[in-house]
Parts: structure tokens; sequence; C-alpha cells
DNA sequence: GAGTGGTCTAGACCACTTC
DNA sequence: AAGTGGTCTAGACCACTCT
């Protein structure tokens, strides 16, 4: 016996959690009041506060005094604080310049059907950029992006400098972590003339897998990175 | 006016984590309950609670139902778990076996004494060491200790795999956080022979700054590292 | 059974925003 | 002034550990 014990609080977070996922409230949308919530399911504010505030730890909620709680926007300044681990020497952050490649369709490869778990023969759309730091050419990316997740996706014109935006906005796709594996790598010799570095160069090499507010992973990518004026700097807690 | 309000919850965390930095409790120590701390502080249980759960997030404390709060301790399994981010490509953890190369008395360089914030001149130990995973070396790491922090480290017999059990227990310092700076080199000539690897090989260089709980950075680290097995992982949240 | 932390409630009051 | 979230308290009860 007792195997489900549940606390109150964790149920009305499940509740909360589901109507994020399925859309009931929006990004930047208002939510009810903590008075309202507890009337409506029928339990004491100060549980519904402690749901609202793990929300909150979770960067799903923004709760402004006087204002009200939110629904968390991915904007460009939060993502990249978030998600771009790139800083100067110093530890300065960094905003990058984005600069589209190419983008084309593609069947998933067994690799990243695994990655994204996709059913074989998935339709992928394959976007290439090179995003540059302080006017320097320093990451070529290769995102692979699940048609089935992003419909169309290859046939917006004006992408954002990040993504996570545009996954949003338009496909109600919330990023909420991102798994990194790094590893060093001699720079392929197709690759060079991006990076304006000589082929065999040691490059960093970032794979990246996005994943949804349901715990799904959307997104995979692949970046090739210089380190010569950059680094990836973490802060492990 | 009203520039330095600070709620109750937070005083009575700022008297805790005092406590905690001048060794007043000592990890593994039993703290007083909840009623004891409340009565003693002159505030009520609710209030107390709330600071002690804030210093859990943080790993500072342990509280276990039934049995009391704890000062967290840096086990090998907890150290590693948290700052040792070397995975299989599966994802699996991995327990590195490590041996000592060599360690020495020197004078700080300037980037160390600048890192560390020491005084010129200071003295550091350098210690040297390889990590191997599954049976393959693959970390050679250079760990600069000031003897300021650490005296006479570098006459500890038996170091354990993991410093920071050592640190906590033998000088008082706990490790928080740590940054880590990562990027790609080509293996200089000189360390090849302790990893298995030729010269010029592409390698993950990996500079670590490990803070102490009172904020100070105590320990930098500068590892080498072979990427051809495994991979250095991490969850951006 | 006694002592600990964990949950839940109800109510008071404070701080901030908006109108 | 009204409405929101933020803090603080007091008390009841539950779950777990130890003796």
């Amino acid at each position: 016996m007792s195997t489900s014990f549940q606390p109150l609080y964790k149920q009305v977070y499940d509740v909360l959690t589901q109507r994020l996922q399925e859309g009931y409230w929006k990004p930047g949308d208002l939510l009810p009041s903590e008075f309202a919530l507890a009337d409506e399911l029928g339990v004491s504010q100060g549980t519904v506060r402690k749901a609202l505030n793990q929300l909150v730890t979770e960067y799903l909620l923004d709760r402004q005094q006087g204002k009200g709680t939110f629904v968390a926007e991915h904007t460009q300044e939060s993502s990249l604080f978030r998600f771009f681990r790139w800083r100067e020497p110093g530890g300065e952050k960094l905003i990058p310049e984005t600069t589209v490649i190419s983008q084309s369709r593609k069947s998933a490869n067994v690799d990243q059907q695994q990655k994204l778990g996709l059913p074989a023969g998935a339709e992928i759309n394959e976007l290439v950029r090179v995003r540059s730091l302080l006017d320097q050419i320093t990451l070529l990316e290769f995102v692979v992006q699940p048609l089935s997740v992003f419909p169309d996706i290859d046939l917006v014109k004006e992408l954002p400098n990040s993504l996570y935006t545009l996954y949003q906005e338009r496909y109600g796709i919330s990023i909420i972590s991102a798994r990194d594996e790094l590893r060093a790598e001699a720079l392929p010799k197709k690759f060079a003339k991006h990076l304006n570095l000589p082929p065999q160069h040691p490059v960093l090499v970032v794979e990246r897998l996005s994943i949804n507010i349901d715990g799904r992973a959307v997104e995979y990518s692949t970046a090739y990175c210089s380190t010569e004026s950059f680094s990836y700097v973490v802060n492990l807690k």
C-alpha cells in the first residue's frame, strides 16, 4: 500500500502543467489569481501558491507582485541567456549574429530517428547556419527539425536569431531544457571555408538535444565551433 | 528609503549560512529542530522552514523526515554525480579511476593569481594526475591548490578519487559550484604520452574554477581530455 | 510513544500595480 | 481603493524514524 501518495500541491502542479502543455494557457497569458485557482480546484490558497512557485523555478511561469502570474515567454534575451553558453575569456555575455547557409528536406537518418524518437522514413528539415560573435565567425550549426513537429518550417521566410522564440510562437513548442554533449574533433575539410580555419584544426563539437515542455526531444543540432577567441562556459551547481 | 527590506526568512537564512561558513555546524552534524531554531531566533516555525528548504535546494543541508536536518556531506558519489560530467555515448554515468603523476610547490603565476585572487608570490601546490574511464586513460589534469587555503596538502599521503571530500574533511572547504570553460586544442607534444594519443590530436580542454561555500574561488584546474570514447555532457535548464 | 520533518489550512498584514 | 502576489503566524494533522 501507500505506493501512490500524492500531496495536494503536487496534484495542483500536475493540473497546471497539463494545461500549459495543452496550450489552455499560452505564453504571455495572465493566469487566474491564487484565490481563484484555489476556489476552482477546491484547495487553499497556500497550496496553490506552492505549486505556482514550483513552476516559477522551472521557468514555466513568471510572477510579478501586484500584476499577476503569467505564462513564461521565450524572449530572445531569456533564450540566449539560458541556452547560449558562449563567452569571452573575460566572461562577458555575447550575442550571436546568424546567417542561414541553406536548408532542405530530408529523410531522417538512423541516428536522427533514434535521438528524436522518429519512425523510419520520417521527414526532417536540415537547417545550416553560421553564427558570429563580435564579427568573428565562430559556429557552424546543423539543425535538425522534424516536420511532424514543425510543419512547413522550411517555408518560414525570416528566421529569428533564437529559433526557440519561433518554436514557441508558431508551433506552441516551449523548450525547457537542453542536453549538450561536447567533444573535440579535427575540422572536416568541407567545413573549413565556413569557419575560416584550416582543415584538421581542432574544433569543439556541440551536439544538442532540445526538450519540449512535455519531455519530448524535438530538435537536434550539431555545431562545429572555433574556440580561438571564445569559450563554451557552464556553471555547475 | 526601503533600500534594505529583508524578509525574516532571508535573515534566518543568512544566520544559518554564516554558521555553516564558520563551521559552527560541520558536515554530517544534526541541526536543531525547526521549533528549536524558531524559538532561538524568535520567529515562527514556518519561517525557519522556508530558510532551511532554501538551503536544501543549494545542497548545503539535507533533510530526512523523521530523523532531522543535517549539514550536507560531500560523499564520493554526490561529488562525482554533480561535478563529474563525463558520460558514455549512451549517456551512462562513469566513475573515474585516478593516478597521481606528480605534485610540487610553486609560486602562482599571474594567471593563477588572478583567477584565484591570490597576492603576488603566493605559493600553490600543483597536482598532476591522469584519470581513466572504463580502463581507458581519458583525462590529464593539472590541479592548482593555494597553500594558504590548503596548508600542507602536498604532504597528504592518500588522495581520494574526488578531492572535494578531502577539502571538506581536512580543510573545512565545501565546494558548492564550479565554473567550467571549454575549448578544443591540439594536444601539446609533451602531454601526448600520458593520454596515449599522437601529438596535435584534438583534445577538449576543460578549465575549472571551484567555488567554496563563502563564494571564494579556492581551486583551479586544467584538464586535457581525449574525447575518442567519452563526452562531456551537461544539461541546461 | 515521542520526536522529527511534510502537508494543509485560515487569517492577518505588507508591498506593488493599476485605475 | 481594489486587486495582485509576498510574508508571517498559529495550529492541526500526516508520515517517518527511533527506542
